[in-house]
DNA sequence: TTGTATGCGTTATCAT
DNA sequence: ATGATAACGCATACAA
């Protein structure tokens, strides 16, 4: 068992120099476990370590190979979307997956105020972490332009609108929407309506475009409402206006699912049911998607691959590779259930 | 406009003076908001600083000040868990929000793998990190340990069995279930069932000894199933055994709202009506409680007030003071809705 | 109020 | 295969 240290005296590579009778250079190509050490200093130095209790000092290390081996990921939610947003947490086990293999920590750093923001900012470009992955960004994000400034490797999942220059992966937003409304028009609704959000990213533009495609002629703007954000409680309020305002309408194409789910509870207190009088179709194939009744068509989003290919984009920038300024998209499905 | 800077030859404090015509002292004093500085000296050093876009590193920084200004949230869940638990983004921004606050980075490390927790042990040790907020830690977790030894400020949200010499924040588990068990009872129910999890947490084991003490000498042991995850899946499982094996039971207390929703759901598809059949109570009163068909009658669980004492514990250790290593314990309230 | 000099704990370069 | 020694970029004690 390792000596109990008080943490104002740590062991240093001089006392395990000291302890091992070799030198500091000798220790340091062990703890790098590098080519030209013979086996009895590598386990000499290793018993020192063990019985000095040392543990590497990071800033040290980080100091002289200006590297940290950490990676950031940017979470810049809105409160209730970060609590609701099923898929974030499937986009961070993706990037951590790929980051853990190739070694290389991944940090989270959430952004819930504007003091956050400036200490994030000073966070990234002060060397804590080697590149960066920016997660859900919005149009005139502050972070976003530190990181393209700095030039520290970085990737977005999703595309904020008005910042060029880093490499970003998403869906086809467009032509999924496009999809399954068209299959939604299948089911032979003629007055579909949409609860549109997230309009200051491009995801939350896409879907209306596709939506919009896919009515063609039929297009009404009357039967679109756009709301702030992707929440249940945004899918309660857009349904009520739309109800309101179009009492006919015998579909819904909801951005994401927890609208739909939203829209869903209150399609049931008006008394339509679905799929019946009304198809309600979402977007995400969340866990939204298969807890409310009817369990929701959807569109599946890949979003731990999402992550994982985020990820990746930024350790092949590490590893100096050039690996473009465009966007990645990545397939989604058309899932099928009883909502419509 | 700052000049572009190619990333390997970033400005150094060097580069500010001589830009400045002050010394590298003054500049770091300008940086370090010090006091004697005049006047011209700190606007020529900041006209400088903006100059030739100077960032400060980090590393050098910490290596001399030993201090990073950041603290860690480790989050060790397995996956499922992860992206369902409501509580855990409360419990994030509540740290995130007392940290910010006294200045602090939130750096939030999850642990998804057998590699991650080598990898995570060693960026806590390393220095990346002035404290540690640890939670949902579960029995044998080889972090905690790791944390303990270090002698590294931290906290527990929750309480793992196992773990000595860290103080730690929660709720009290068995008052609470016990409370809600017995309001359970009052509305006439006789055949009380459990579903319990998380039985290798203190959190666990503490819901269960409520509804065991509540129910007195009604408790019968065949009514309790043990599930392994707070999960709506496992909710589901366990609610189909208990009414395979007790199809007679007229209340269940589920130990987390996702349990009760799984098993909601198993209860309609068996025909039996919530509440008139069967009354269910939930624990957590996260957002799964309101979403229910009927809501949930639950216990509330004040999940950021959890973080922010969390975060407090870590940063008053931070500033030298002694917080005894005993439990601090958050109220809790029973909030009765319409499932029981 | 300011400048100078030293050291933080590593890695890396050069001898040997 | 190993040992000395010089950076890395900053804060700080001390001198001025």
């Amino acid at each position: 068992m390792a000596a109990r240290r008080t943490p104002s005296t740590r062991a240093t590579i001089n006392d395990v120099a000291a302890r091992a009778g070799v030198s500091r250079g000798t220790v340091s190509r062990v703890l790098n476990s590098e080519v030209y050490v013979s086996e009895a200093a590598r386990t000499a130095v290793e018993a020192a370590i063990h019985e000095v209790g040392y543990v590497r000092n990071a800033a040290a290390r980080n100091l002289v190979t200006r590297r940290s081996q950490a990676v950031g990921l940017i979470v810049h939610e809105p409160h209730s979307l970060f609590l609701e947003d099923p898929n974030i947490g499937s986009i961070l086990l993706g990037i951590n997956s790929a980051l853990s293999e190739a070694d290389y920590q991944l940090v989270s750093l959430v952004i819930d105020s504007d003091r956050d923001i400036a200490r994030v900012a000073e966070y990234l470009t002060g060397g804590f972490v080697d590149g960066v992955v920016i997660i859900s960004a919005r149009a005139g994000d502050p972070i976003g332009h530190v990181i393209a400034e700095s030039g520290i490797p970085a990737a977005f999942v999703g595309h904020p609108i008005d910042i060029e220059g880093i490499p970003y992966v998403g869906i086809d937003n467009r032509s999924a929407a496009r999809a399954i409304t068209e299959r939604l028009m299948a089911t032979g609704r003629r007055r579909i309506g949409m609860i549109a959000a997230g309009l200051d990213r491009d995801s939350g533009q896409d879907r209306l475009a596709g939506f919009t495609e896919a009515l063609g002629d039929r297009f009404d703007a009357e039967l679109v409402v756009e709301v702030p954000l992707y929440s249940y409680g945004s899918g309660v309020d857009g349904m009520r206006v739309l109800l309101e305002t179009r009492p006919d309408l015998d579909g819904v194409f909801a951005a994401s699912d927890a609208l739909a789910a939203g829209a869903l509870d209150v399609l049931r207190e008006a008394g339509r049911s679905v799929p019946a009088d009304v198809g309600l179709v979402g977007f995400d194939d969340s866990a939204w998607a298969v807890r409310t009744q009817p369990p929701l068509s959807t569109v599946h989003q890949p979003a731990g691959a999402l992550g994982r290919r985020a990820a990746e984009l930024v350790l092949a920038q590490l590893r100096g590779e050039d690996v473009g300024l465009g966007g990645t998209f990545l397939d989604t499905a058309i899932v099928w259930r009883a909502s419509a």
